[in-house]
DNA sequence: TCTTGATCTAAAGTTAGCTTTAGATATTAA
DNA sequence: TTAATATCTAAAGCTAACTTTAGATCAAGA
């Protein structure tokens, strides 16, 4: 296969619509992967182009930078990621919103729950609940539902 | 009707499971009313415990304070909300859950498509994309897709 | 009344996730 | 070769959303 080629850090700010001090950020932050010209600077793989976009979007789902970085562990650090890599990643994160998608389903219904039985005291109340977070730690879990009751 | 019976910030803190600096906090960044002891003590209406879980499960679907301030209005500045107050936020909230359920929809079936048609060159990738971010932006919109394929 | 625990204020500190700054060096286009 | 443009580094700055600290005051029970 002929290599990738390589591309600069204004390249891949531009492509992926951010600054270029973003860019950097990442790299430093060993999220995207990186060589130096002869010179100094910093020169990409095209395929993280990709890669940006992808931690740009699971941000946008709420997951930390720290997340992202285990997230992208199904991605393999010396050769540029291909279609099945892609794809092995794509799965993981598919659960992940699933799995997102489901927790608000069963929000929706709690608060339909609540207002349609006008618990007022919150006594039995458990939507968000600080025990059930750190039980929930490392799973990845944004929404913590209990027992309807809401509110 | 009986006055509602005012509690300390420590009640508030323990009933909703968070520390009383961030109840403190709140009460600071007028996300709750309270009002003073002779002494000069907060206490709060027990309402504010179902405010303050608002407040957090919203946090929780990536709103920030301020978005949270604006979602809050619905609720009267005066008086204790009533059920039908109660059911006019959870309404409105409604409307943003089933939005980002659509959202996320689609986000998992542009991660299908991309896989699918292994498109690796991102020409076409709009699934996040600034110009887009902007122009959306006092939606509430957090989940920012384009035409397929993505990635 | 005394003491213990809760609360107060104001200011400073913390973390994540970036951007900005300043001054130097690289790269590219003419 | 010479500008003009892009990048570099390290350090500082910034915002949101809190917590911590220190020292003082309040409130409640024995």
């Amino acid at each position: 296969m002929p290599p990738e080629p390589l591309v600069s850090i204004g390249f891949i700010a531009k492509r992926t619509g951010n600054a270029v001090s973003l860019i950097r950020y990442y790299a430093n932050q060993q999220l995207i992967p990186f060589v130096r010209t002869e010179g100094g600077n910093r020169v990409f793989p095209r395929s993280v182009i990709r890669r940006v976009s992808f931690i740009l979007i699971a941000q946008n789902m709420g997951y930390s930078l720290e997340e992202i970085q285990l997230l992208l562990r199904a991605l393999p650090d010396n050769r540029t990621p291909n279609k099945k890599d892609w794809a092995r990643l794509s799965e993981i994160f598919n659960a992940h919103i699933e799995q997102r998608i489901a927790e608000l389903n069963q929000l929706k219904s709690s608060l339909a729950g609540c207002i349609g039985c006008g618990c007022l005291s919150l006594e039995k109340c458990r939507l968000y609940n600080k025990e059930d977070k750190m039980a929930s730690e490392g799973s990845g879990a944004r929404f913590l539902l209990g027992d309807s009751p809401v509110l």
